[in-house]
DNA sequence: CAAAAAGTGGAGAAAAGTGGGGAAAAGTGG
DNA sequence: CCACTTTTCCCCACTTTTCTCCACTTTTTG
C-alpha cells in the first residue's frame, strides 16, 4: 500500500549503521539502490522519507527568497540539518555521527512508521514524547478530531 | 538529484586550498574541468555557484540600468567580488586570499548545501548566523511556509 | 522441526581526505 | 629584455574513512 506504519526497535551497529525491519522496507516503492533523505524532525527525532515525500518538502522551501535575511535563515537551517543516504544490499544505512548526537541515539533506536514516513527516535525521547495510556490518545482523538 | 544539502567541516589547507567533500562534488553536474564561480555572498559567507545556477544570478545583475548612479554601483560590488575557480583533480580549488580574507576564514571552514549551491563559511560566523534550536526553525518554517 | 528470511558483525578493498615537492607561470625591478 | 622572486598549479604519496561483500546468528514461517 505504500504506507509506513508499527513500532519497531532496533540496533544501530558499532559503524552506525541501521538496518530497516524487513516491512519498512518492503513498502518502500523501489527499496534497490534508490536514495532516501534523513532529515533532523520535530520534537528531536529523525525523520527519513522517500525521494517523492521529500519533493513536496522541498518545493515549499525553494519558494522562500534568497533576498530577505530570515528566509536565508531558514532555508539554510533546513538543508543543514539533512542529508541523503543509500541502503546496502543488506538494506541498512549510515546515520552520519552528527545525526546520532542531536537525536541522542547510541545503540539502541525506536522505528516508527508515520504514513508517508518513517520517524527515528532515542528510545528515552520516544518514551516522554509518547502517549502512553490509550484512554489519553482516544480522548485527544475525541478533541481533534470531528 | 543535482541537490547540494548537509553541513560539513572542512580545512583550508596551507595554501589556501579547499576540498569539496565527495557528497557535493557528486552533485555537481559536470564537476571535472567544469569551471565554478565564487562570490562574497550574502552574511558574510562566500557562495560558490554552477555555471548554470550563476547565470540566473548574472541575468538579475544585467537587468540594472547602467544610466541610474546607484545600480551602477551594484553592479560594480557584484563584479568585484566575484571569482571563477577550478578544480584540480583531486576535487580541491584555491580561494583567493582576499576572499579568505573577507570571509574571516583561517584554517578551518564550513560547507553548507543549500541546494542549488554551496555556501562557505567561517566556523565563527556560522555560528553566529545559523539557528541553532530545532524547535526554532520549526516555527519559523510554520510562520513562512504556506 | 526444518527451511527460509531477517538481522548482525567484521575483514578487506576502495574511495576520500590531506599534505607537500617541484615545475610552470606570473609578477617585479634593474 | 633579462634575471630574480613569488605565486600558482600539477602530480604523487600517505592516512583515514567509507563501502562492499561475505559469513554467521537469530527469528519467523510453513
Amino acid at each position: 500500500m505504500g504506507m509506513f506504519n508499527s513500532r519497531y526497535e532496533c540496533k544501530v551497529d558499532a559503524k552506525g549503521r541501521l538496518a530497516l525491519p524487513a516491512k519498512i522496507k518492503a513498502a518502500i516503492p523501489d527499496s534497490n539502490g534508490d536514495q532516501l533523505i534523513l532529515r533532523f524532525g520535530d520534537d528531536g527525532c529523525l525523520a527519513l522519507y522517500t525521494q517523492v515525500e521529500f519533493k513536496k518538502l522541498l518545493h515549499q522551501i525553494n519558494s522562500l527568497s534568497d533576498r530577505d535575511p530570515i528566509q536565508r535563515r531558514i532555508k539554510r537551517g533546513f538543508f543543514e540539518s539533512m542529508t541523503d543516504v543509500e541502503l546496502d544490499n543488506a538494506g541498512r544505512f549510515l546515520i552520519p555521527k552528527v545525526f546520532l548526537q542531536r537525536a541522542g541515539i547510541d545503540k539502541d533506536a525506536i522505528i516508527l512508521g508515520v504514513g508517508s514516513f518513517i520517524e527515528i527516535w532515542s528510545p528515552e525521547k520516544f518514551e516522554a514524547n509518547s502517549i502512553n495510556d490509550q484512554d489519553e490518545l482516544s480522548s485527544l482523538m475525541d478533541q481533534y478530531l470531528s
